[in-house]
DNA sequence: TGTACATCAGTGAACGCGCGTTCACTGATGTAC
DNA sequence: TGTACATCAGTGAACGCGCGTTCACTGATGTAC
């Protein structure tokens, strides 16, 4: 994890080194910049530039990474939830994973981001299908495109509001705890005795 | 709503005129700092610390409008919700509250803010009242804490989503169908075969 | 096997940028006598 | 009514900051003959 000073001109692993260290950095809250990941990575501040054409190129890969990360975490099988119970627990995961690394879970949603980079755009897809997939199992025949969405903006409004401290502050458990609650406070619709 | 130029060397209501300023600045996408407030209100860059201790205490002073003006449009008589139906058009208006003014949203929510503040506090405790009041009145009785929490969050969500371009763009009409879509797909839930 | 040379992956100085904030200041206002 | 003076609300120059990016460069690598 830590850097070593090198002892030869060229790096070697620099890319993947500048990657590294950039993660390093959104993980322990300092802020992020080119110059920077530069200096964490024990590297004048424009060698980046042989291996990113600008800011933007490293974030995406920044967000692949994570995207990638985040699917993992949500599903540990890596299939689709298979019980509605699962499925909830996606939700607690995606929570999880914004509260444990804030910074990089801005980076992947928080700004209108490169749709240009194929490859980003091909990790978020894969995370979106495994909701899609996820669904269609659990109700199938169904046109989930809606639920889909709602239960997306759901964590991901929970994650957020977490996020910037517009909820109590909680220790994880709790968090995981008021998630579940969330979910299951939604049976509470369609019974109002008011409408 | 335009800056006439002074012919005093007091300018009169500068604390007012610095915070339209700032609003017609936010709306207008034009990236936000005290400086380019003072340039905007025709005033010395060093002006606004007459009236506001630094930028944090000037944005807060524009989070409270946005939570007063984000209140006065869920709620147009200013009460609770008689419906769901009614408590559907709060999200509705919530999301739309959040595209139409982008830049106010992220001032207000997207960022852990200055809770010293008590106008701040204040202003934001009146819209979490409104949810609560409103659901105190449909859902008489039960614990709605969590359902709170889980409404919140699903509009919220949504909002973000939608704002950082995460979902497909669409027409203000397309997102309030969107938003009621989402509500009621939720009653999905708990009906599923799966579990 | 040895050598010439193209290419690659670094360096370090410099550019221009806008920012928040401090400072000593000055013009205008209004109040006390 | 007139004047002295405290206070208030502006000004403008300056500080130091970190940033993204460009530029001409140089050291190291590896390939062709």
């Amino acid at each position: 994890m830590s850097t070593p000073s090198r002892d030869t001109y060229h790096h070697g692993h620099l890319r993947a080194a500048l990657i590294d260290a950039a993660m390093e950095m959104l993980e322990s809250g300092e802020p992020f910049s080119l110059r920077a990941v530069a200096r964490q990575a024990n590297v004048s501040q424009t060698a980046p530039y042989r291996h990113f054409a600008d800011r933007e190129a490293l974030e995406s890969a920044l967000a692949v990474r994570g995207f990638r990360d985040l699917r993992g975490e949500l599903s540990l099988t890596g299939g689709p939830a298979a019980s509605e119970g699962e499925l909830v627990e996606f939700g607690v995961a995606y929570v999880a994973f914004a509260l444990r690394r804030p910074a990089l879970f801005r980076l992947m949603f928080g700004q209108e981001c490169d749709d240009q980079n194929d490859e980003r755009v091909l990790a978020a897809r894969e995370l979106r299908d495994l909701l899609a997939d996820s669904l269609q199992r659990l109700y199938p025949g169904t046109d989930h495109e809606a639920l889909a969405e709602a239960l997306w903006a759901l964590v991901h409004g929970l994650a957020f509001l977490h996020l910037d401290g517009k909820l109590p502050v909680a220790t994880s458990e709790d968090v995981a705890a008021r998630v579940r609650a969330a979910f299951g406070s939604l049976r509470t619709l369609g019974v109002s005795p008011a409408v």
